[in-house]
DNA sequence: AATCATTACCAAAGCGCTTTGGATTTCGCA
DNA sequence: TGCGAAATCCAAAGCGCTTTGGTAATGATT
């Protein structure tokens, strides 16, 4: 059933047909109601594409997941932000397109996109320190939210943050309360600007509270359990071993909490653990009291109000970058404890 | 720049140009030659929607992600399983549409995808034993693929599932192997298709080997880590505990690790896991030697293979339903040994 | 009664592409 | 040399929608 079959059902002419449904005034409200009637009644549902054609709309954003061939991890945190995202997209009755794509061509898909005119808007995810896409999607002039920021980046963008850096370092300073001074920080890899950030908070805390970082007690790597365990089990074996971990994801997380058993090291007893918690919907830090002490932050919500900030300046083209900087809580769980040394 | 446009600027038709650039035989190679220079030089990308509009084909493939207001987790292998579906999408020039979506509209976005013309298809993720789904999607006509399999629907109908009856049966007989008889069985939500079949994978072995199977030790919730640390301490503080345990998710199975340590119990030495392990990349089951002995079956592969049957079906409708079943791995790692009161 | 807004509708063009149904030119072969 | 076939190109219709630029009818105003 298209809008010819359902007005030539109604006796009416297509224009008024489809403005009846779109809602335009110069419509007798009770012809419009006799329209709407007849779409339900027959199932009626516009043509997405005729409908873009002819708006110039796609009604549809981009998600560009990129993979390189070194290190092809997913992202896990990707499917809770496009749940988030997705959330938005569909209450605004837009689509959401997913390119899986390798690095290299990701420009390239950018371009495409635009002139294939697949999209209004694209996400931008895992920015690097100083990514490539943001001028390269600035020169295309398609609308954009990146989720993340890049340091590197002068030109104004739209984007939405947590505060990485105040959380890293709240989270060393609340270590350093319970007398720990040996922290170790397990970070992510620090091309990322995501890491950049909490290893900054983490040296900001060792500043501010006049104590020396010690370089050995700091990794970035990708952030699997794998690489927690490794990471935690090397630095237990020290002669001066940490007796705090800063840990910046649950997975890697769970590796600590592995090197630690193996050792027979009781979290929160013997050793103190923070993670950062995305709050990942498969990947709970506990029920009821978090496992972790954790810095919290919602992914899910982030791809939810990233998803919104995209729109509003897609409806309202006149509308300049928009910036939004979100804060992690401190969730006090059942992995950090007084040094036991002390 | 449009096809008109370039059109104009060769002094060619657009029906030349067009028909030059889609590899038709009525034109001259070398008037060819020409346009697809020009077209790469002028960076032209045919619009996706006049081009859609006008062949009746979306180019695009949907994915309904759906999430009950109950048990609003977000499928962890959501991640992983699109982005191998990705990659063949990309390879044959589909665009990926994710719906996200409550449970009970999900019957209604299959027929506006269907409606709208957004879709050329979709997949079908997550199963349950007696699927709405299936026999709506045959009503309306939308080509499907099931990742996964529903035992209540007799009309043929295409899918690709990881057999996992045989999976379990072997895990559990390979623990009997190991001397064990009280097998504690940590399963995934029994409506699910999947928790069906391993349960009576895990039940026919115990039938081949002549053992009971003791109700207490079987369980099934949704897939955390938390559930897998609950379920294993409740069994463990049982009379007569487990000692192995069979797991159907590499989290659930952290849970247990979890739980198995909380009570200074060694994997492998004084307890058995055998994990089901979807090979996710952002949980790998160790580097070179497997954390965990698990039944692995890679959900990336099955996206690939999953959307490749299903641009199969597209391309050529003649195609009847399209059925494969994919065997997992067994692989040995160091969470079991044999029973040590044995 | 003549004029002018308003109201309620419609015909047709246009979005950018494909494809049908020619038209023209070139070529092979009797 | 002439003629049908093959090769090469094009004009125009059509995909399903929106939107511009109307027209006809109605009501209000002088």
């Amino acid at each position: 059933m298209n809008l010819k079959q359902l007005s030539t059902a109604l006796g009416l002419s297509p224009t008024t047909v489809s403005r009846a449904l779109n809602g335009y005034p110069e419509v007798n409200e009770e012809t419009r109601l006799r329209v709407t009637e007849a779409a339900v009644r027959h199932n009626y549902r516009p043509n997405t594409r005729a409908k873009s054609l002819a708006t110039g709309r796609a009604m549809a954003i981009g998600h560009v997941i990129s993979l390189s061939n070194k290190h092809e991890m997913v992202n896990p945190i990707f499917a809770d932000f496009i749940a988030g995202a997705g959330e938005s997209y569909a209450r605004a009755g837009y689509d959401m397109v997913i390119s899986v794509v390798n690095d290299q061509d990701e420009a390239r898909v950018y371009r495409d996109l635009k002139s294939k005119g697949t999209v209004d808007g694209v996400i931008v995810h895992a920015p690097e320190a100083s990514d490539q896409r943001i001028p390269e999607l600035l020169s295309i002039g398609l609308p954009f939210v990146v989720h993340g920021r890049a340091t590197g980046t002068t030109a104004p963008y739209s984007w939405l943050d947590v505060n990485n850096r105040s959380a890293f370092q709240r989270a060393t300073e609340f270590l350093m309360d319970l007398n720990h001074s040996r922290i170790a920080l397990i970070n992510g890899l620090e091309h990322m600007d995501f890491a950049i950030r909490r290893r900054t908070g983490y040296l900001d805390a060792h500043a501010a509270r006049g104590l020396a970082a010690d370089p050995a007690l700091r990794v970035s790597e990708e952030m699997t359990e794998g690489y927690g365990h490794r990471a935690a089990r090397a630095m237990l074996q020290l002669p001066d071993p940490p007796t705090a971990f800063l840990v910046s994801s649950m997975n890697s997380a769970i590796g600590v909490r592995r090197a630690a058993e193996d050792r027979g090291l009781k979290l929160g007893r013997d050793l103190s653990v923070i993670t950062y918690d995305d709050d990942l919907s498969y990947l709970r830090n506990g029920e009821d009291v978090p496992i972790f002490t954790a810095a919290r932050s919602s992914v899910r919500e982030a791809g939810r109000l990233a998803a919104e900030m995209l729109l509003a300046m897609i409806t309202n083209p006149g509308l300049g970058p928009q910036q939004r900087l979100l804060e992690a809580e401190l969730m006090l769980g059942l992995s950090t404890g007084r040094n036991p040394g002390t």
